[in-house]
DNA sequence: GGCATTGGTTGATCTAGGTCAAGGTCTGGT
DNA sequence: ACCAGACCTTGACCTAGATCAACCAATGCC
C-alpha cells in the first residue's frame, strides 16, 4: 500500500491485525513506515498450560501482549512462598521497556499465544513515536490501579472477601459476561486452579476451597464441575467482596 | 549567585528549580518555550502533618510532586479498615493525568510541601513534549515494581518480616543513609507513626509495636526514643526481611 | 503545676486461617 | 477396565496475629 498524504487519524495497533482485542492493545496512530518497522520484528509464540514463559532473573529480550489464554506474574521467596503479582488476560502487556532481565516468573496458566516484539526495535519506536509511549503509560497506570486494589485485598480483606473479590474481578473481565448478564445472571469459568487462586489471594489452597464451599452453601454462587460458576446476584457478590470502590465497572 | 549564560545540555526538571531531588523528578530536556509554559502554571502548596490533601472521590485538578515531607495514599473500606497503597517521599509524583477524581485519600503524614501544576496545562505539555510522558512512564513502572514487591510483603510475609522489610525500605530511600553507611551502621528516623506503619503493612498497631520490640530484643535494631533506629548490621536486617530480590540496591 | 491528648508498650485472651492428613473425583494412558 | 496423577474437598488441630484492656511517656494547653 503506497503511502498517501497525511492520513486522517489512522488508529492502528502495534501488536497485530490478528489480535482480537484492540481496546487495551498498545495502539498508535502510526504512519506506514512506523508500522512496517514494527511488523518486521513482530512474531508469535505459543506456550502450553503450565509452561514457564520466563524465569525471574532471566534475560528477557522481548516485550509483547497476550493474544489468548492466561498468564501470571509470580514472585517466589527462597523458602518457596509464592505470591502472584500480575494476572495477564488477553490484550495485557508483558515486559518492561528499559529493563534487561525479568523481575518475575511469567507462567502460562492455560495455553497461551503471545504477540511479541524484540525489545530493542520496540524501544526505538517508542522513542520516536509518542503515541506508543502514551498508550503504554495509560496501560501502566491502569495496572498500578489494579495493583493498589489488590493491595487492599491482600492487606485487609478476609478470606471470604478475597474469594468473592476474585470471582468478581474475573467476571468483570470475562467476555462471557456481556452475554450472560443480559439474561439476569452472570456466568464465569474460573481460569485458575485452586492453587493459583491461593497464590493470587495470599491464602492456602485449602482455605480457598473451604471459602468457595462456604459461598456456595450460602447461595452467593452456584458451582457446576470445579470451575464453572454461576452468580445469581452480582450485587450480592460485590457486597460479599466488601468492595468500597467497585472499579467503576458494572454497578 | 548570579545566573550565568545558557548552560550546556540543559537538563531541566518540570517541577522546579528549588526541588532538591532531581534524579526521580519529572524531568525533561525542554526548550525555553516549553519550560515557560510550565512555569506559568506551577505553584506550591503546604500541608500540615495530619492534614488530608485530597479525599478519595474528590475532584483533583492538579498533579504534582512532593518537595519535602511525606504523604501517603490510603484506601478505606466502608467499615473503616484502611490499607496504605502508596508512600510518597520527596520527588515522588502525585496524581494521574487523564483522571478526574482522586482514587485514594492523600494524607500528609509529616508537614509537606508540594510542587503542583494544574492538570489541564500539564496534560497539554505531555501531549506535545515526549520527554515528559517518557519520564512519567519510567516513574510509573518503578511504582508498579514497588507495588508488586509490596504485594509479596502483604500476601506472604510474617509480621516480623514485614517490619524488617519496612525499615529496610525506608532506610534505602533515606538520605541519611549515605552518611551513616560509610560509618559502618545505618541510621533511620521512621517518618511514620506505629499506626501508619500498621496501615502500610496490613497489621494492627499492637503487632507492629510488639515486633519492633522483638527485633530490638534480638539485636537486629537499636532504638532511641520512639522513632530513631540504628541498624548495626544491614545484611542481618535484609535477612530478617526475607527478601529474595532486594530491590537491587545496597547489597 | 495539673490535666488532657496523642502515641506507644505490654499482657491476656480469642479466632481466622494455616497445617497436617485422609479421601474423593476426574482425566488420560496402557 | 484399570491405574496413576493432578486437582479438589473436608476434617482435626494449631498458631500467628487480632482483639480487648491496662498502662506509660511526652507534649501542649489552660
Amino acid at each position: 500500500m503506497p503511502k498517501t498524504s497525511i492520513a486522517p487519524a489512522k488508529f492502528t495497533h502495534i501488536q497485530c491485525g490478528a489480535c482480537p482485542i484492540r481496546h487495551r492493545a498498545v495502539c498508535a496512530r502510526c504512519d506506514d513506515q512506523e508500522l512496517s518497522r514494527l511488523e518486521e520484528t513482530k512474531y508469535y509464540r505459543s506456550y502450553e498450560a503450565g509452561q514457564t514463559v520466563v524465569w525471574s532473573g532471566d534475560r528477557m529480550d522481548f516485550v509483547g501482549s497476550v493474544v489468548s489464554g492466561i498468564a501470571t506474574l509470580t514472585q517466589t521467596m527462597e523458602d518457596g512462598r509464592r505470591q502472584m503479582v500480575g494476572l495477564l488476560l488477553p490484550s495485557d502487556f508483558v515486559g518492561r521497556p528499559g529493563r534487561e532481565t525479568a523481575a518475575y516468573d511469567v507462567v502460562a496458566t492455560t495455553d497461551v499465544v503471545m504477540c511479541c516484539f524484540r525489545k530493542k526495535p520496540f524501544e526505538d519506536i517508542m522513542a520516536t513515536t509518542p503515541h506508543v509511549g502514551q498508550r503504554l503509560l495509560e496501560m501502566t497506570l491502569d495496572e498500578l490501579d489494579a495493583a493498589r486494589e489488590w493491595m487492599l485485598l491482600l492487606g485487609r480483606k478476609t478470606a471470604r472477601e478475597k474469594i468473592a473479590s476474585l470471582i468478581a474481578i474475573i467476571a468483570r473481565r470475562d467476555a462471557s459476561l456481556k452475554l450472560a448478564k443480559s439474561e439476569g445472571q452472570v456466568v464465569v469459568d474460573l481460569p485458575l486452579t485452586r492453587e493459583a487462586m491461593s497464590e493470587y489471594l495470599g491464602l492456602t489452597l485449602e482455605t480457598v476451597s473451604r471459602q468457595i464451599s462456604a459461598l456456595r452453601k450460602d447461595g452467593v454462587i452456584e458451582i457446576e464441575g470445579k470451575r464453572h460458576i454461576i452468580i445469581p446476584d452480582f450485587d450480592r457478590l460485590i457486597e460479599e467482596a466488601g468492595d468500597d470502590s467497585d472499579g467503576g465497572f458494572l454497578v
